[in-house]
DNA sequence: ATCATTTGACCAAT
DNA sequence: ATTGGTCAAATGAT
C-alpha cells in the first residue's frame, strides 16, 4: 500500500479533529460541547497524533510539511465544494486507507453499534449478495467507520463480516451485545483476518499467530478465505483492533475497552517535544 | 413527518 | 469492458 496516502489520509484526519476541536473549544456557544465531548475530541486527535508518530519511517519535518494545507486532490472537498449546487453520485474514494478486518459469524453480526445499509451488490462467483453498511453516525459525527456482510455459505450459514475503519462517534456499543465470543449465542466464530501497513511479525515473535486453518471453526470456510498472507494476519481477537504493533505480540485478545487505556499510554510515552511539531496540547 | 431500506446509476480501479 | 463501492431518488416502515 502507499504509505503516503495513509499518511496524508491521517493528517486529514488530524485536522478535522483539529477543527472540530477548535470549534467546541471555542467562544462560539452554539458549538459548545459538554466536558466529555472536549475530552473526546482531544483524544481523537491524540489518536492521529500518535498514529502519525509511530509512523517512523516518515521524519517529522514530512510530517509538518504534510500539515500545510494544499490545494491537492482532496477528492471529497472538492467534492463537497462542487456539489453544494450539483449531486454528489459519484464523488467518493473507492478504496480507503483504513484499518479492515474480518469476521465469520453464524448469523448477521450484532455489535451494538447503529449501521445504515447503503448499498447491496451482486458479486461474482459469489452465491449470495454483498451489503453494505455505514455508521448511522457518518453524518452528524463524521463516523467513518463501515462494514460489508455477505453470506459466504448455506449450510450451515455463514457470514463473512469485513469491517473498515474505526467509530469515532459517541455511539457506544451496547455493553450487553457488544461483541464476545464467549458470550453471543450468535457468535460462535472467531476467524479475524487484518490488513494493515505494519510490518508482519513473525511467529517466532507471536506464537499464537496461526494459519487461518488452525483457528478457523470451518475448513471449507478457511479455503474460501484466500486472504493474501503476505499482507494479513489471523487473529484471535476482539472485534475492535490493536493498532499499535507492539502491544500486539502480548494483548491480541484485549477486550475493546483497553483501545483508550491504550491510546492514552501510547501518548504518554510519545517524546512531547515532538509531538509538539505536530499539534499543540493545549489541555 | 421522519428515518431506514431498496435499487439502479455512477464512477474508480483493474 | 468489467467489477465492486457508493450515491441518492424512490419506496417502505413507523
Amino acid at each position: 500500500m502507499d504509505n503516503r496516502k495513509v499518511l496524508e489520509e491521517l493528517v486529514r484526519g488530524h485536522e478535522f479533529a483539529t477543527q472540530l476541536r477548535l470549534l467546541i473549544n471555542g467562544k462560539d456557544e452554539s458549538a459548545k460541547a459538554t466536558p466529555f465531548v472536549q475530552s473526546l475530541a482531544k483524544n481523537v486527535l491524540r489518536s492521529f497524533t500518535n498514529t502519525l508518530f509511530f509512523l517512523d519511517k516518515y521524519p517529522s519535518y514530512e510530517l509538518s510539511n504534510l500539515f500545510t494545507p494544499t490545494k491537492s486532490e482532496d477528492s471529497q472537498e472538492n467534492c463537497q465544494s462542487l456539489t453544494s449546487f450539483k449531486n454528489r453520485r459519484g464523488c467518493y474514494k473507492r478504496k480507503r486507507n483504513t484499518q479492515e478486518w474480518e469476521k465469520v459469524s453464524e448469523a448477521p453480526i450484532v455489535d451494538g453499534h447503529h449501521w445504515r445499509k447503503y448499498g447491496q451488490k451482486e458479486i461474482l462467483k459469489a452465491k449470495y449478495s454483498r451489503n453494505y453498511y455505514r455508521c448511522t453516525h457518518k453524518y452528524d459525527q463524521n463516523c467513518q467507520a463501515t462494514k460489508q456482510e455477505q453470506r459466504i455459505q448455506e449450510d450451515p450459514p455463514l457470514y463473512k463480516t469485513t469491517y473498515f475503519g474505526r467509530h469515532t462517534c459517541n455511539d457506544l456499543p451496547n455493553s450487553e451485545i457488544i461483541l464476545d465470543s464467549n458470550h453471543s449465542p450468535f457468535d460462535t466464530s472467531i476467524l479475524l483476518s487484518f490488513n494493515n501497513t505494519f510490518p508482519t511479525p513473525t511467529k517466532q515473535e507471536c506464537p499464537f499467530l496461526s494459519s487461518s486453518s488452525s483457528f478457523n471453526p470451518s475448513p471449507s470456510v478457511a479455503k474460501e478465505e484466500t486472504i493474501p498472507s503476505s499482507s494479513s494476519y489471523d487473529y484471535m481477537i476482539s472485534p475492535e483492533p490493536i493498532l499499535d504493533h507492539s502491544s500486539w505480540h502480548n494483548n491480541a485478545t484485549l477486550p475493546l475497552d483497553h483501545w483508550d487505556v491504550m491510546s492514552s499510554a501510547l501518548c504518554d510515552s510519545v517524546d512531547l517535544d515532538d509531538v509538539k511539531l505536530l499539534l499543540d496540547f493545549d489541555g
